[in-house]
Formats: structure tokens, sequence, C-alpha cells
DNA sequence: TTATTTCCGGAGACGCCCTCCACTTAGTGT
DNA sequence: ACACTAAGTGGAGGGCGTCTCCGGAAATAA
């Protein structure tokens, strides 16, 4: 599944300035076609990047990111002009199979069961997709605002989840829900065997909402 | 360098390898009293650093910290040899006052109700109080395990609120209780507003504790 | 006062962030 | 095939931080 990374975009490639629409817009272009080596570069970085940042967290250094992946640092900014963007490119990478399997699961479960699932599955890629436990807190605690508003569907996820399972009538919550993976997230990278901790505490969540 | 560092205190002032004694161990020293232009100087730094990291959070710089102290970088980095060292001070200062809490709490309440004030409290601390809100995220998630074992008594705060909740038979919970904490402040620094959500989050938190 | 010990402070080495722009190169029209 | 040209490259450089080191100042002891 991980080979579906799909980067291939048809035609010319677009970034909006709106980081929620920035993945392809194909625009009617008068201009010419993209420079291989440019997309090339960019795979590169991208795919460096979550080795990286998989490995020394989301502060790792952006020159080291660029140095590996053999290419100047000019290149990378040109790319991915903040390290924001660059966590966000990798991230909403990561994330797009997790906002798939939400829909899948709230298909074949009942609803509380469903958001149970897909809790769980949000601590494994918290856990084994390259250390995304650090970049996603740094997401949510640093320059949240950016991504609480549209990373790669993880929200709408969410939402349609909890949405099902508020509407079932057996569980009530009066918050953004969000604020679940925020709470999960918390307890991430508190040291080893911090999964089986997140585990319980989606128990805990789950009994807690409950009506 | 792990071993003798200037400091207060009366003689040699030795750091035990474990962090949670690091306080104050004065060894029997035919030595001088110390100076006190050294401990003057102290003072002012955590007084500083309480306000500056209140206001730029835990990453500010340590250049501006010792500068607005009024003292070199050097002394600055005398007195506190890591950034960690300099927060885990400051941090301890604060949460000293939570710490007792937690005993008058559990004396004035029945089990449960107190260790939900308690939690309430704590989210007032980590809101109202210089911004400790980010100093805790980044202790928690950063190089946590010397935080995790000893800071001030916040352990044995909650250890012991939860403690007594438990035995009371009305909870159940089957996690480290600092874990609750660590899960509340996940939920901070996630936009204004969040005090409410880390509020509604305490009591689904012991809702979902409840046997 | 003088001697001794502690402590101060900032220069300096080094790393990272990010910008800027001379240079290179991949596509394009002929 | 070939020049043309815009897109893309890469790294030098300025700014800011961290942390170390040590000559000199200052406080205590005698």
């Amino acid at each position: 599944m991980e080979g579906v990374s799909g980067n291939k975009y048809g035609g010319v490639l677009r970034f909006s300035r709106d980081p929620c629409t920035r993945v392809a817009e194909t625009v009617d272009s008068p201009s010419r076609k993209p420079r291989a080596d440019a997309e090339r570069n960019r795979l590169r970085l991208l795919d460096t990047a979550k080795a990286v940042f998989g490995e020394k967290g989301p502060s790792a250094s952006l020159e080291e990111i660029a140095r590996e992946a053999g290419v100047g640092i000019g290149t990378l900014y040109r790319h991915y002009p903040t390290r924001d963007a660059l966590i966000e490119a990798v991230y909403r990478n990561e994330t797009g199979q997790l906002a798939a399997a939400a829909t899948r699961l709230s298909e074949a479960h009942p609803p509380v069961e469903a958001l149970r699932q897909w809790l769980l599955l949000f601590i494994d890629y918290l856990g084994t997709k390259y250390g995304m436990a650090a970049v996603f807190g740094s997401v949510t605690g640093g320059t949240a605002a950016l991504y609480a508003a549209c990373n790669s569907g993880t929200p709408e996820a969410i939402a349609l989840l909890t949405g099902r399972a508020v509407a079932s009538g057996e569980v009530r919550l009066d918050m953004d829900p969000i604020d679940l993976l925020r709470a999960i997230a918390g307890v991430a990278s508190a040291g080893p065997g911090w999964q089986d901790t997140a585990r319980r505490l989606v128990d805990i969540l789950i009994a807690g909402m409950r009506v």
C-alpha cells in the first residue's frame, strides 16, 4: 500500500497560495511543460524529509535534509518555502490512508466501534510511521491553525466518525473531535510503551463519552 | 560535567546521578561561604527566565534571558548548564503550589471530586501561569524521561489523588496517572478557548474511569 | 591589606535558518 | 540540430542561537 505514493500529476502542477488546496491544480496553462528534474528533486526531498523527520523529529535540520537528498539548500526552499510546508507535505502524504480508512471502517462497523477502531489505527500510525508522533505533536502544538483547517482529510475523517457515533445516540461529545486526537497525541512519545497507554486512553475516552 | 557545579548552597554542590534528588546535597565542606552575588544572579536569572519563557515559550533565546537579566551568557550557563536545567528550575518553582494543593484538596473533598478539582486546577496553572502550557508540553514531549520521574512533586501529587480515588472503588485506572496530565496538556495550546475543551476533557476522563 | 577562591562576562567557534542571484539546463520554436 | 529563454539550481553570506573557554574582577578569609 505504500506503493501508492502517487504524485503523478498529469498536467502542469501549480501550487496555489492557499495551503488547503495546494495539492494539485492542473491549470489551463499557455505555458510550458514542467521540468522533469524539478519534479525529481521534489520527490527526493519529500522522501528524504520523511526519513529524516522520522529519525530526528520535526526539528531536524533542513540543511541536513537537503544534503541527504543531494540538492542545495536553495532548492529545498524553492519547493517548500517554509519548514511547515515541508512537514505538511510529509504529513499529508502519510495520513491520506488514515482518512481513507475512516469511510471503510464506518461502513464495516457500528458507529461507536468504528470510531474506536479508527482511533486505534491513529495510534498505530502515530507510532509506526516514521515517527509521526513527534511531527503531529509539533503540528498540533505549533503552527497549528493552518493544519486544523486542512490537513489531508484527518479532521473530516474524525468528524465523520464522531458524527455518526453521536447520531446513533450512544455517545455525546461537546468539543471539537480533533481534540480527541490531541489528547492521544499528548500521551504519545512519553517513553517506550506509550502505545499501550494510548490504547487505554481510547477506552477511557469512549467510555467517558457514553451517555 | 555531571559532577560538581557551582551554585548556591553551602559547600560543594553535588549533582547526584538521579535527577530527582538534584535539589541540594550539601557535602560536608570545609570551604568558604557562598558568594552573595552568585546567588543574586541566580535568582535574577530564574525570574527573568520565568517571564521570558512565559512570553515566548520554552524555546526563547537564552541569550535574551541573560541580557534581560543583566548578566553575561556565560553566567547563565554557569548556573544552568543546559536549557532543560533552566526550564526545570522554573517549572519546579511554579508547580510547588500545585503539589501543595493536592494534599489540601484530598483532605477537603471526597476522593474522586478531589481528583477532578485538582485536574481543573492543573488546567488553570497550565493556562494562566506564565504560559506553562508550552513549557509543560516541551517537557513532556521533549527530554521527557527525566521529568516524568521527578518534577517538583507533581507526579506524587497526582499519584496521591488517583490512589485515593481508586482505593475508594469508584474509579479504575490502569495506566500511569501522569498520562492523564499528558492528555490534558495535549489539548492545551490548541488555540484560544482550549481551556474549556480541557475542562470537558477532564469530565470525559473521569467519567471514563468510573467502574 | 593581602591572598585565595569563586564567579563574571563576552569573544569566538560552530550550526542552522533563510535570502539572493549568477549560473545551468530542460523544454520550445524554427 | 540549434539557438533561445524561462524555470530551476546551489551555495555564499548575513543574521541569530548555542555553548565553551579563560583572562580578569570581585568577594571572602586571614
